[in-house]
DNA sequence: CACATAATTGAGACTTGCTATCAATACGAG
DNA sequence: CTCGTATTGATAGCAAGTCTCAATTATGTG
């Protein structure tokens, strides 16, 4: 199955029914390459209630559909998962485009640090905030 | 300067005011290895307002002096910095324990994966979670 | 040292982001 | 089509943090 271009597809394989309110999310978060907020989120279906719009996303964070990131001043925002792998993600400052990656040497480094600190690493987190060619900042390259 | 040992230096460098409020915050915080939330700290500290444990934390926040960072589950949590360069943090997800390491391959690793992603790297977040030596599923080792 | 004054405090109201409740509704197996 | 259960949505509740403003306190100056 290629895992997460249909999230409603994700959804019915776990069991869960597919209504009205969880179709219309599950297309527009399709079509989102940008980070977006749980409230940004819910402005955009005013269709759909806000509990229930909260309450699907969380399914998808469980199904490991969607991403659960911070901002650079440490607020949350999330982001649909493209690869159904482990990956990090860099994330435009300015207008929430992201990208994932994998970098295997990632996983090499975190293994080398592991042994220079006390104690068994268990998970990590890496996040990369970036100004994307395409932001004004920038200019398109 | 050996930067944050002494918190309140810290602030009346920055042409606060050496308040008793801001004492109690100080001599408490340079006494904590541990992760902590402001709600928690708070309550450590009941002769202090709400209000200004939240203002001083952030005043310290500004300062460099405490970092903030995300637990596994994406929640703020702070801690009291010792070093004063670029560093990140690996915590223990039991009881709570901040280690700071500045690993300069890390430095280097994020040089080599902006080169490989679209855009600038402006920053970057990392953090280990772990399991300390002193906690018990760990057992003292 | 006493004063003036500007910074600071604290109680509590407010905001924001998210979760729980529960009666009404809709999905989908049979 | 029918029924039982999952789901919904309005709203109340909760957690974390900020704002307001009158009362208080630190500090430079005389």
């Amino acid at each position: 199955m290629i895992p997460y271009t249909n999230l409603m597809a994700v959804l019915e394989g776990l069991g869960y029914r597919a209504t009205a309110p969880r179709k219309a999310i599950a297309k527009l978060l399709e079509q989102k390459h940008e980070t977006f907020t749980l409230e940004a989120l819910s402005e955009e279906l005013p269709s759909v209630g806000r509990a229930t719009v909260f309450r699907t996303i969380k399914l998808l964070l469980e199904a490991g559909a969607v991403c659960k990131l911070a901002t650079i001043d440490g607020s949350q925002m999330y982001s649909l998962c493209r690869v159904d792998h482990h990956h990090h993600h860099s994330v435009c400052v300015e207008c929430g485009a992201v990208e994932e990656f994998r970098a295997a040497a990632v996983e090499g480094l975190i293994g080398a640090i592991s042994a220079e600190i006390p104690g068994e690493v268990i998970d990590h987190r890496i996040e990369l905030y970036v100004v994307c060619d395409s932001c004004p900042s920038r200019g398109s390259k």
